[in-house]
RNA sequence: GGGGGCGUAGCUCAGUUGGUUAGAGCGCCUGCCUGUCACGCAGGAGGUCGCGAGUUCGAGUCUCGUCGCUCCCGCCA
């Protein structure tokens, strides 16, 4: 007998159905049993009468978080047994056969979320595969899938091409701190993770992929926050031949039409996401990330808004001088003067643009050098000696010089889209298995200490242990 | 690197001015229950009050130290 799932019994009232899932809560009324049965459909209840002497006996045994096979048959409820709240309440199962497929110890928190308080996040993580049997996080990752798939079939409409970068590349340590991943092969030597594909998605284009997007995993050795974790996922994706007018004209769009598909009851507070300059921002709001909801109570509210016209640069304490962005991003037309005269650098604007959504960044972009005497003269202004320069960026300047188009990109992350979405306040709800805010994953115990046969053939020696 | 908050039963928490045997709700176990669906009723088990020291006749409560968790700032090309 082939399995039914659960909200498919609504399909097959009068019929023999065998059902398979966890217990999710369980009532012993004496000579009968209910259990709400759960699979990934749904719950329904199942109903253990005293004509089925063996199955009632057998039920008797059920704790919650049981997995069982339940051979029945679907029974219309009578009216006034009707369970308005549940999706299949027009339906119960009468058990006529019970069979336990595996048992379950008491779990340590409750899996059923209704009516519950918050339960401890590290206990949450720690038994991970337990929360995720939680509704919420059902929901949440369901709504994550339905995020990447939206934007997976939007690029592909649109004449993307999809291309997986390396996860293990040359460490540019210029902005945030790098994972760094040891060769084995070559002593002394070590990989690096990407911070993003951003190199690789330039020269992609510079390869004649005129329009490349990836769903890709990024990593920064930098303290989290509630909104930001080591590892994050982002829609990367460059064009060529593009302005700054270009990409943001692709990208709103795709954003409106994110909501109208997979959150119809959300709705947006500008109909035309405003823009605002840096200048503007930070005057007005003082952020270069305003939170321009309207009401901000109101949990369908979406107010997205585009901040561009971001400076070039930033003064360090140090007094040194830093790229807002990052080193690749090209200058507005009209500012490249200045690039010669010192105290005009600060006010020289780049073509760079945010995407800001309910006061969190949801991305940058911006439209890049593609020349390769710009891109040094940019590294001289940031004390990248020439020396530094070739060894960290020489195939970013020698690629420029192969007829290296125009191009420019963007990159939203998609963790915090999905969680402005589902209305959660932190990232990790909507990652299956994210880290603390300590960096540690409290299920696997990672990070974990290094063997002495893992250095060896690494050849590496600890400073402390 | 800096700052705030928290740590009491499996979970979520209360615990008064320092005072007898440390509590509640949920969960768990046992019994009763034929229409429950946050089932109900009766009973029960379950505690290194994070750890250590100090003050005190007496510390969950006050002091110091320490460990752990959590949020924020710095940081995040």
């Amino acid at each position: 007998m082939k399995r039914t799932l659960i909200l498919d019994t609504l399909n097959h009232i009068g019929e023999e159905v065998l059902l398979k899932g966890w217990v999710h809560t369980r009532r012993k009324m004496g000579k009968m049993v209910f259990i709400d049965l759960r699979d990934y459909t749904g719950v329904c209840q199942v109903i253990f009468l005293p004509n089925h002497e063996e199955a009632v006996e057998e039920a008797k045994k059920l704790g919650v978080e049981f997995v069982v096979e339940i051979k029945g048959r679907v029974n219309a409820r009578p009216e006034k047994q009707v369970n308005k709240d549940l999706p299949t309440g027009t339906v119960e199962i009468e058990a006529l056969e019970l069979k336990i497929l595996n048992e379950s110890e008491t779990p340590p928190f409750e899996i059923e979320d209704e009516f519950k308080e918050e339960v401890n996040e590290e206990l949450r993580l720690k038994y991970r595969y337990l929360d995720i049997r939680r509704k919420r996080m059902q929901d949440n990752l369901r709504l994550r899938d339905r995020v990447i798939t939206f934007f997976r079939d939007y690029m592909h409409k649109n004449d993307f091409l999809e291309v997986e970068t390396p996860i293990l590349m040359k460490g540019t340590p210029e902005g945030a701190r790098e994972y760094l991943v040891p060769s084995r092969i070559h002593p002394g030597k070590a990989y690096a993770l990407p911070q993003s594909p951003q190199q690789f998605k330039q020269l992609l284009v510079v390869g004649g992929v005129e329009k490349y997007f990836q769903i890709a995993r990024c990593f920064r050795d930098e303290d989290p926050r509630g909104d930001r974790q080591f590892e994050f996922t982002q829609l990367d994706y460059e064009m060529a031949f593009v302005t700054q007018e270009d990409v943001l004209e692709f990208t709103e769009p795709m954003f409106k039409e994110l909501v109208a598909t997979i959150t119809p009851e959300k709705h947006l507070t500008d109909k035309t996401f405003p823009v605002l300059t840096y200048a503007e921002a930070m005057e007005k709001y003082g952020s270069d990330k305003p939170d321009l909801r309207k009401n901000p109570d109101d949990p369908n509210e979406l107010a997205f808004c585009w901040i561009v016209d971001f400076p070039m640069f930033e003064k360090l304490e140090d007094g040194t001088i830093q790229s807002m962005h990052h080193p690749f991003c090209s200058i507005k037309p009209e500012d490249v003067d200045k690039l010669d005269n010192p105290d005009e650098l600060l006010s020289i604007r780049a073509n760079s643009y945010d995407l800001v959504l309910n006061g969190y960044e949801l991305s940058s972009g911006s439209i890049r050098i593609h020349e390769a005497a710009m891109q040094t003269k940019v590294f001289d202004l940031l004390g990248i000696d020439k020396e530094e320069q070739e060894r960290k960026f020489g195939h970013m300047i020698q690629a420029f010089k192969f007829g290296a188009p125009p191009h420019g990109g963007f990159a939203p992350g998609i963790d915090r889209i999905v969680m402005i979405l589902a209305g959660e306040e932190s990232i990790k709800d909507v990652i299956a298995f994210p880290k603390t805010n300590e960096a540690r994953d409290p299920m696997m115990e990672a990070p974990s200490d290094m063997e002495e046969a893992q250095l060896d053939a690494l050849s590496l020696q600890l400073k402390t242990k």
